[in-house]
DNA sequence: CGGGCTTTGTGAACGCGTGCACGAGTGCCT
DNA sequence: AGGCACTCGTGCACGCGTTCACAAAGCCCG
């Protein structure tokens, strides 16, 4: 019985979830563990244990009343899901500091997405190499886009060039950015935006830091995993 | 004290949304625009006018009907609510790659979070100085965090150390935690850990990135899997 | 081979956040 | 002074996501 279980519509929040799932049970495979509970799962995710059965259920019934879920092939259908059953080569927009250091990571080309191409407006820093990849000019963009079939593209510019840069990565062909810079890109429908943005991270905790500060008890509520 | 500024519990939702209007607002002050309305902050943040003046309710009534929002007021009021009359000096554990590219970025000082230490467990590393501050030992860390009155770490090892360098922030006194690595981090009750995952932004792009591929709307009629 | 134990899958209730719609206050113009 | 145009503040309804609770389903053991 394998109904529309792949069109179905699967909530943003299970999505934003899915790859955790997914790195965990990496992990557990290399631990030589063939099966695991939703329970387990919760445990070592963070989250609530029918949470994690309901996240999965959206792939389908994929696990084993009375046993739980195996390992590998849920590895397998998760990727199938989030469309990680081949490679995502992305192009970086900007060598500065940020840039460099996403290039060499590594831990992107790991995980499916290697850095296919890096491009920076600075004549100083064309040529250059990071990680592997020569540094290129943003006027390429487009021929790179192209050859390279590439579909996401990392905005790593000063906030001053990243409206500028997403536009060109949009012209370019590009239908997903990952943005590091910090503003709200305005970008054409259909084009997905996702935001990193570290000073908005650190103004939260900061928040929660005051707040605790104030004497207010903590909401118990908090986000810890503490029980193992 | 002040009981009506603390004890108002105001929603996890519009706290991640008050740093991006503090930053547009900082913009419009640069600019020399001293009254904005809802409306305007709304589209310059991407989001819905109702949002934001349900938003900016919450910190109390500072609007003034007819006309907007004062800049300079506004900004004050929300730094105060976000705790951001004074710095949170930060300690970065981790001196590699993206330890180093989060000390040299600069960004973190000017918005009220200086690097006030770097660790890391290489001893190679020890003593070379990352963005105007010099690289010391883990075992440094009580030291640190107790004199110069540090509530947030930032943990920017490889998944491996990770857990070990969580444990020493909680220990050394440091209540707050921005972890970029990619694992879920168990922490004691009390302790805020926001996370920071490239891999996982990517990987959600990636769906719904094969998910346009596949046809962006299930249309009626079976699809038989082009691509994969 | 059947009873008991374990764990999944999911219907249903609940709670939070979103967006609408509109009353209420403010400034400007005639 | 009065009316008009504008914008805030918010009650309310709706929808999504979370959580609970339990029936269904598979395994193990005596």
């Amino acid at each position: 019985m394998s109904p529309d279980r792949n069109r179905r519509r699967i909530p943003d929040a299970t999505v934003s979830r899915l790859p955790v799932y997914l790195r965990i049970l990496g992990e557990q495979r290399e631990l030589g563990i063939d099966s695991i509970s939703s329970d387990r799962l919760a445990e070592l995710g963070g989250v609530n244990a029918a949470k994690v059965r309901k996240d999965l259920s959206y792939l389908g019934s994929y696990g084993t009343r009375g046993v739980g879920y195996e390992v590998e092939y849920l590895i397998f259908q998760i990727k199938r899901e989030l469309g990680l059953t081949h490679d995502w080569p992305v192009v970086i927009v900007g060598a500065g500091n940020l840039g460099q250091a996403l290039a060499g990571y590594g831990g992107f080309g790991e995980r499916g997405f290697p850095v296919a191409a890096i491009v920076d407006v600075d004549a100083a820093k064309i040529g250059t190499v990071l990680g592997g990849v020569r540094v290129r000019t943003v006027d390429e963009l487009p021929q790179i886009v192209q050859s390279k079939r590439i579909h996401i593209g990392v905005v790593a510019t000063p906030a001053g060039a990243a409206q500028d840069a997403a536009d060109r990565l949009v012209a370019a062909g590009v239908t997903s950015i990952l943005n590091f810079a910090p503003l709200v890109l305005t970008v054409p429908a259909g084009v997905e935006v996702r935001k990193v943005d570290l000073a908005v991270e650190l103004q939260i905790l900061s928040y929660y830091e005051q707040r605790r500060a104030g004497g207010a008890v903590p909401a118990a509520g908090a986000r810890s995993a503490s029980a193992v």
